[in-house]
RNA sequence: GCCCCUGUGGCGGAAUGGUAGACGCGGCAGACUCAAAAUCUGUUGCCCGCAAGGGCGUGUUGGUUCGAGUCCGACCAGGGGCACCA
C-alpha cells in the first residue's frame, strides 16, 4: 500500500496535511476552551457520557470507536443547541496496578498516574470534545473520600452490613469476588477455579432495591431490550409460596418445622420426599450425630461449582433419621433427604420434592426409589391411561389425585392452596428473587479502604466523618501474596474512636464497581470538596442523557450504578431514580487472525498479503494461516494499535472508519482496505472543496431569486441531508449518515455551476456539508470551514436549519407492477390522483406487454409509491 | 436445558408491508503516464441472450397479502446471556 504521506508528484494539487491541521485544530479549542461545560439554568442540557477506561496505559480500538461515537453525539447536540457535558475519567483503581507493582517493582501509584498521562495525550491527538477541567481518578483521596462517606451514611441507613457468609475466594488474586464475578466457576479475571471459604464480608443491600430495580425496567425505553431483559433475568425474581413442615424423629425438637420455598405449591399433594442443602442449619446439626452424614457433606463441597462439573454432577442425597408430616395429608410423613443439588443461598435451602412435576425431583425419585405420584393432568389426557416415565411433565394441565384441588387449572389451584395454607398457618404466598446482595470486600491494597474499625471492646465502628479520607500508605511490599495492608507494621492500628482503646483497621478495601458506580455523578461538579457534588449542579446536569459502552457491563457495573442511585436517594444525597436515560451498547472491533507455520501468532504488521492473494510472514515468506476475525487481543495478536493509525492516516480517518460501513452496536471488522478509503475520502473532500471554493460568491451574499433545475436538484439533496444526517446520529445509524455525506459529495462533485445562482447554490451545499461532517471528521471540517470562509470555530456553528420547501418532492417516481412484478416506473406528479396514476400505468407499453392481453382483474393504487395491475 | 438476537452480492452493509442490493470496499474496462502510484470516467447480484428482453434471487420450508427481506408457523445455522434458582 501507498505510504500516505508520501512525496506528491510535481503538478498535484496540495494533499492534505492531517498532522498540522489535527494539532492546529486542538489547540484552538483548548485555547477558547470550547468544551468547558457550565450549568445553565436556560438552557437545555445533554449529558453525553462514555465509559471511562482503566488506565492499562494505552488505548486500543475498542476505545477509539466508543469515545468516536460518544464525540459524534456531543458534538451534534453542541451544535443543536444543548448545553453539553461530555466528560473524562479514569477507573483507576484494581489489581493490574498491583500486579505491575510485583513484577516491575513499581509502585500502583507510580505506575497508575504515569498511564494516565500516557492515555490523556493519545486521547487529546483524537480531538475528542471533552471537558478535562472535570476529569477524576477513582484513586485519588478526594474522589475516594466521598464514596467512604457515602459508605458510611449507607452503613447508618442499614444499606451496608457485615456478614459471615461461604465466599468465593479467588486463589490466584487472593480475593473474594462476587456471585456476578465468578463465570462458569472460574474467576472473572483470572480465570482460576474458585474455592468456597467462611469469611466476614462487607455486603451492600442491593436486594432491598429488587424489585424496584426489576419494574423500572419496564419505563427505560432508551436502554437495549437486550440489556434489560439480561438485568430482570438476573434479578430473577418467581412468585411461590413458603411452606412449613413439622418435623419428627430424633433430635427433633417438639413443633420444630422445616420452611421451603416453592414456585409451585399446586403440586403439593405429589410431594414424595423433603430435601436440604448440604450447607442447611439442620443438615449441619444431624451430622453432628450421623458420621455417614457429616461424610456425605464434606463430599458434596469437594465437589465443584465449574458449570462442567454440575453439568455432570449426579443427583445424591443422603436419608437422614427425620422426617416431616406431609401439610395437606394428614397422617402422612415424608422423609427428609440431604441432597447436593438444593442450594442453600436461594429460598430457604429446602425443598419438597415433587417427582411428577420437576424433572430433577424425578431424576432423584427414580435413583432413590421414591414415589411418583402425578398431579396435574395434560389436556387430552385421561387420568387412568397418562403416566411419568422418564420425563416430568412441567406445564400447564387440570390438577388430580390432589384432593381439594381437583378439577383445577395450575393457576387456580396455585391460588387455591397458599389460600389453604395461610388459612391454616402452615405457609404463605412469597416472592423470591435470584439477586443476591453485593458483597463489596476486597483483599487488596489498590482500592479504596473500607472506612471501618475493629474494636474488641465496641465491635465493629465506623470511622467518623471527620476524620475522612482513610487513605492508603503509600510505603507496601508487594514481594508476598495476600493483603500489604494487613501485613503493614503500623497502619491499620488506631484508637477506637467510641472507647479509644487500642483497635484496627478494617483492612480490606472496596470492590472497584463502587468506585464506578458513581463517577458519573461525580462529573456533575467533580471539584467540589465539601460533598460527593454539588446537588443544584448534580440535578441540573443528571440523568446522564446518552450513556455508551460495551455490552459486557450489561449486568454489574449498569446494575451496581442503579443500586447506588437508589442509595443515595434513600440517605438524601440526590433526588434521581435512575442514572442513564439513554444507553448503547456497542460491538466489539475485530479483525482476522494470523498463524505461522509454527502455529504462533503473527501481529497484522508482521504478514504480508500478495498480488495472487496469498498470506506469508513479512520476515521470511514463509505461509501464514488466515483465521477467522475476532476481537482484537493481545494473546492472538489481531491488534492494531490506534497511535500508529493515528500517526499515519490522522485521528479523522480512523474516526471516520470506525463509522462508516458496520452499524455501531454489531462487531466491526478492522480492515486494511476500510482504513485506506476512509483516508482517501478525507483527501478527496480537501480536494473537492480546494477545487470548487475560486469564483464562489463571499458567505453571506444574497439568495438568488431563482435556480437552475440542476441548482435545486443540488439543494434539495442539502438540504434533506440535514434532515437525514442528524436523525442518523440521533438513531445512532452512523454508517447510514455516512453514507449519505458520501452521496452529498458525490452530488457535490457531479455539480459543474456555470451562472452566479449555480454558484450561490453551490457555496450553500459546501456550508451545509461541512457542518454536517463536522461532528465525525471535525479536524478536517475546521479546516474546510476555513477555507470556506466561516466565521468562529466550526465547533461553535449551528446545524443548519433546511428550507422546508426543499423537503418536498414535486414529482415522484411509482412502479408499476402486473401481478406484483415490476414492469417499469414512471415519474408522476406528486399526489397524482388514483384513476389518473392508473391510466398512465395502463397507457404503458411494459404494461400491456406483461397483461398479455387479459384484462385487468384489479388495480391496487398506493398514491405516490406503486400501481400493481392483477390480470 | 431455558431465554434472547442475527442470517441479504465476492465483502461491510441499505431498504415506514410497496422499485431488493443505497453507500462503501473489492473486481473489471478505459483515460492520464515512458511506466507505476495517485486521480478521473464507465461498469459490476446470478443465469440465458449479439441485443431488445426474459428468468431466478434476501438461511430452508409452509402460510397471510394485490404485493413479504420485512408479518405469522415449523426447521436449519451462527452469536450472546443464564444455568441444579425448586
Amino acid at each position: 500500500m501507498s505510504q500516505p504521506t508520501s512525496a506528491t508528484g510535481r503538478s498535484e494539487p496540495p494533499r492534505y496535511n492531517f498532522r498540522e491541521t489535527e494539532a492546529k485544530w486542538q489547540k484552538a479549542w483548548e485555547a477558547a476552551a470550547t468544551f468547558k461545560a457550565t450549568a445553565d439554568q436556560s438552557r437545555p442540557k445533554y449529558y453525553v457520557l462514555e465509559m471511562f477506561p482503566y488506565p492499562s496505559g494505552r488505548i486500543h480500538m475498542g476505545h477509539v470507536r466508543n469515545y468516536t461515537q460518544g464525540d459524534v453525539v456531543a458534538r451534534y447536540r453542541r451544535a443543536k443547541g444543548f448545553n453539553v457535558l461530555h466528560p473524562m475519567g479514569w477507573d483507576a483503581f484494581g489489581l493490574p496496578a498491583e500486579n505491575a507493582a510485583m513484577e516491575k517493582k513499581v509502585h500502583p501509584k507510580t505506575w497508575t498516574y504515569q498511564n494516565i498521562e500516557a492515555m490523556k495525550a493519545q486521547l487529546k491527538v483524537m480531538g475528542l470534545s471533552l471537558d478535562w477541567s472535570r476529569e477524576v481518578a477513582t484513586c485519588d483521596p478526594a474522589y475516594y473520600r466521598h464514596q467512604q462517606k457515602m459508605f458510611l451514611d449507607f452503613w447508618k441507613a442499614g444499606l451496608a452490613y457485615r456478614k459471615e457468609a461461604w465466599v468465593n475466594w479467588d486463589p490466584v488474586d487472593n480475593t473474594v469476588l462476587a456471585n456476578e464475578q465468578v463465570i462458569d466457576g472460574k474467576g472473572w479475571r483470572t480465570g482460576a477455579t474458585v474455592e468456597r471459604r467462611k469469611l466476614a464480608q462487607w455486603n451492600l443491600k442491593i436486594t432491598h432495591f429488587a424489585d424496584e430495580l426489576l419494574k423500572r425496567l419496564d419505563t427505560m425505553d432508551r436502554w437495549p431490550e437486550k440489556v434489560r431483559l439480561m438485568q430482570a433475568n438476573w434479578i430473577g425474581k418467581s412468585e411461590g409460596a413458603r411452606v412449613f413442615f413439622e418435623l419428627t424423629g430424633a433430635g427433633v425438637e417438639p413443633g420444630e418445622t422445616l420452611e421451603i420455598f416453592t414456585t409451585r405449591p399446586d403440586t403439593l399433594f405429589g410431594a414424595s420426599f423433603m430435601a436440604v442443602s448440604p450447607d442447611h442449619p439442620l443438615a449441619t446439626r444431624l451430622a453432628r450425630h450421623d458420621p455417614a452424614l457429616a461424610d456425605f457433606i464434606a463430599d458434596c463441597r469437594r465437589t465443584g461449582t465449574s458449570a462442567a462439573e454440575i453439568e455432570t454432577a449426579e443427583k445424591k442425597g443422603y436419608r437422614t433419621a427425620v422426617s416431616v408430616k406431609h401439610v395437606v395429608k394428614p397422617g402422612e410423613t415424608l422423609p427428609v433427604y440431604v441432597a447436593n443439588f438444593v442450594l442453600m443461598d436461594y429460598g430457604t435451602g429446602a425443598i419438597f420434592g415433587c417427582p411428577a412435576g420437576d424433572q430433577r425431583d424425578l431424576d432423584f425419585a427414580r435413583k432413590y426409589g421414591l414415589p411418583v405420584i402425578p398431579v396435574v393432568l395434560p389436556p387430552g389426557e385421561s387420568p387412568a391411561d397418562f403416566v411419568i416415565r422418564d420425563v416430568a411433565y412441567v406445564d400447564d394441565g387440570t390438577l388430580y389425585n390432589s384432593g381439594f384441588l381437583n378439577g383445577l387449572p395450575v393457576a387456580d389451584a396455585k391460588r387455591s392452596i397458599i389460600r389453604h395454607l395461610e388459612e391454616n398457618g402452615v405457609g404463605k404466598g412469597t416472592v423470591q428473587y435470584k439477586l443476591r446482595d453485593w458483597l463489596v470486600s476486597r483483599q487488596r491494597y489498590w482500592g479504596c479502604p473500607i472506612p471501618a474499625i475493629h474494636c474488641e471492646s465496641c465491635g465493629v465502628v465506623p470511622v467518623p466523618a471527620q476524620d475522612l479520607p482513610v487513605t492508603l500508605p503509600d510505603d507496601v511490599e508487594f514481594d508476598t501474596p495476600g493483603n500489604p495492608l494487613d501485613r503493614h507494621p503500623t497502619w491499620k492500628h488506631v484508637a477506637c474512636p467510641s472507647c479509644g482503646k487500642p483497635a484496627r483497621r478494617e483492612t480490606d478495601t472496596f470492590d472497584t464497581f463502587i468506585d464506578s458506580s458513581w463517577y458519573f455523578d461525580r462529573f456533575t461538579s467533580a471539584r467540589c470538596t465539601t460533598a460527593p457534588f454539588d446537588r443544584a449542579e448534580h440535578e441540573y446536569w443528571m440523568p446522564v442523557d446518552q450513556y455508551i459502552g460495551g455490552v459486557e457491563h450489561a449486568i454489574l457495573h449498569l446494575l451496581y450504578s442503579r443500586f447506588w442511585t437508589r442509595a443515595m436517594r434513600t440517605v438524601d444525597l440526590a433526588d434521581r431514580d435512575e442514572p442513564f436515560a439513554g444507553l448503547f451498547t456497542q460491538g466489539m472491533v475485530c479483525h482476522e487472525t494470523y498463524r505461522a507455520a509454527d502455529g504462533s501468532w503473527l501481529f497484522p504488521d508482521e504478514v504480508k498479503h500478495g498480488e495472487d492473494g496469498a498470506v506469508v510472514r513479512a520476515s521470511d515468506a514463509t505461509p501464514v494461516s488466515v483465521g477467522r476475525s475476532e476481537k482484537m487481543s493481545k494473546s492472538k495478536k489481531n491488534v492494531v494499535d490506534p497511535d500508529q493509525i493515528i500517526r499515519d492516516y490522522g485521528a479523522d480517518t480512523a474516526r471516520w472508519f470506525m463509522l462508516s460501513d458496520s452499524p455501531p452496536e454489531r462487531d466491526l471488522e478492522w480492515t486494511e482496505a476500510g482504513v485506506a478509503g476512509a483516508w482517501r475520502f478525507q483527501q478527496r473532500l480537501y480536494r473537492m472543496l480546494g477545487g470548487a471554493i475560486a469564483g464562489l460568491p463571499p458567505a453571506g451574499a444574497a439568495r438568488p431569486p431563482a435556480f437552475s433545475d440542476a441548482a435545486t436538484a443540488l439543494r434539495r439533496a442539502a438540504h434533506r441531508a440535514i434532515i437525514g444526517v442528524g436523525e442518523d446520529v440521533e438513531r445512532f445509524h452512523f454508517n447510514k449518515g455516512v453514507a449519505r455525506l458520501y452521496e452529498l459529495a458525490n452530488a457535490i462533485e457531479a455539480f459543474k455551476p456555470t451562472t452566479d445562482a449555480d454558484r450561490w447554490a453551490l457555496r450553500e451545499t459546501l456550508d451545509i456539508f461541512v457542518r454536517l461532517i463536522g461532528p465525525m471528521t471535525p479536524h478536517l471540517g475546521e479546516e474546510l470551514w476555513q477555507m470556506l470562509g466561516g466565521q468562529g470555530l466550526l465547533a461553535d456553528a449551528s446545524w443548519p436549519t433546511p428550507e422546508t420547501a426543499l423537503l418536498a418532492d414535486d414529482e415522484v417516481t411509482v412502479a408499476i407492477q402486473v401481478n406484483g412484478k415490476l414492469r417499469a416506473t414512471i415519474r408522476l406528479a406528486k399526489d397524482t390522483a388514483k384513476d389518473a396514476a392508473e391510466a398512465a400505468a395502463l397507457a404503458l407499453p411494459e404494461t400491456q406487454r406483461a397483461m398479455a392481453g387479459k384484462p385487468a382483474k384489479k388495480v391496487v393504487v398506493v398514491p405516490n409509491r406503486i400501481v400493481n395491475i392483477v390480470v
